[in-house]
DNA sequence: AAGACGGGGAA
DNA sequence: TTCCCAGTCTT
């Protein structure tokens, strides 16, 4: 048996019940597809389930507000997936009817949609012969073929391609994709791969040449960096002040408190000194209390996080400034840190 | 071609 | 800590 379906029979043997593989419907696995970009398994499949309640169709999908699906997307990470959901979502209902396309050369078109995605809704929705390139894709081909181009090279990208679509099982493409990413996912994992037993060991390079750790080959220089930054925590009665982020940055379009950012870590009093803080102060504004700075991280930023409760403020917010109930704070999309900090403080 | 974009789990 | 997850978009 060649390595493809060596990888096919260890599928059928030891594939996971997953939700998304008992359907032909474009839009669930186009749902699930979006969820799972650099998403693990396990924390995709409760969005997953919670989105396709919510939004059983792509009609439903398309009639939600932007804030909705930011909302229950919130504690996701890469928020862009979500709005872009909502921009392909529009643009299915309106050109396409409501009718989710399922050939390649449409669905690269979408927002959202980049090869791999194209190349699995095709192949799981449409029967196409389109092979998936993941990350777990890279790792089986780059360890058993002996490939050591970077994976997120340009040329390195290519040679993956073809290799992939050459090994392709023409006739089962949906199951093929699934068997390779699936391999990947459970046995030739990125960390202690569980060689022992492989069924396609004995024609594996990264196994006989011990080859298991540096392949595949990664470029890495990823630079973080540091920001700090200093939420005003601004209450009146049962009233919160809270704002909506932009464009540009992280987290567009979610809510967060008052935002001063500096350039360094400062004490809250040198803070409230800086012309930024002004707009939200009065003479008799007082500091109530003070949080630890907590440390959030992000894959190219560490933020160095304080909150810093006011009593007293000053003008009637405008703008993307706005006073809204405590109790219907669940109802806004929030970056984590925010919504962990508020939902300890507020209980 | 390089950088930006979240959050969490595993080792 | 470090890696990386069913990647895509922007510059």
């Amino acid at each position: 048996m060649d390595f493809p379906n060596e990888l096919l029979h260890w599928y059928h043997q030891n594939k996971r019940d997953l939700p998304w593989r008992h359907t032909n419907d474009a839009y669930v696995i186009w749902l699930s597809e979006i969820i799972l970009q650099q998403t693990r398994v396990e924390q995709g499949l409760p969005y997953f389930n919670r989105f396709l309640e919510k939004y059983p169709t792509v009609s439903d999908f398309a009639a939600a507000t932007e804030d909705e699906v930011l909302n229950l997307w919130q504690g996701l990470g890469y928020y862009s997936r979500g709005r872009n959901m909502l921009i392909t979502a529009r643009l299915v209902q309106e050109q396409y009817g409501g009718v989710f396309p399922s050939s390649w050369e449409q669905l690269i078109k979408l927002k959202g949609i980049g090869e791999y995605t194209a190349a699995a809704i095709a192949s799981f929705a449409g029967n196409e012969p389109r092979a998936v390139v993941d990350g777990n894709v890279y790792r089986v081909l780059a360890r058993y073929f002996g490939i050591d181009e970077p994976i997120n090279s340009t040329q390195g990208a290519k040679t993956f391609r073809k290799l992939a679509n050459e090994l392709l099982n023409r006739n089962e493409p949906a199951l093929h994709n699934q068997a390779m990413m699936e391999f990947g996912a459970l046995l030739c994992k990125p960390k202690n791969p569980a060689c022992g037993i492989c069924p396609v060991r004995e024609g594996c390079y990264a196994f006989k040449h011990n080859a298991i750790t540096t392949l595949p080959v990664k470029l890495n220089k990823l630079k973080i960096r540091k920001r700090f930054f200093n939420y005003l925590l601004i209450k009146d009665g049962d009233l919160i002040l809270m704002h909506k982020r932009g464009a540009g940055d992280i987290w567009t379009n979610m809510y967060q408190l008052p935002l001063i950012e500096t350039a360094e870590l400062m004490e809250p009093h040198h803070v409230l000194d800086l012309p930024a803080a002004k707009s939200f102060l009065s003479e008799n504004t007082s500091v109530k209390a003070i949080s630890a700075v907590h440390k959030h991280v992000l894959t190219h930023q560490h933020l160095y996080v304080r909150f810093i409760e006011l009593d007293g403020f000053k003008n009637k917010p405008t703008g993307d400034f706005f006073f809204i109930e405590v109790k219907k704070i669940k109802n806004l999309a929030l970056p984590q840190i925010i919504f962990i900090f508020l939902t300890k403080f507020l209980n």
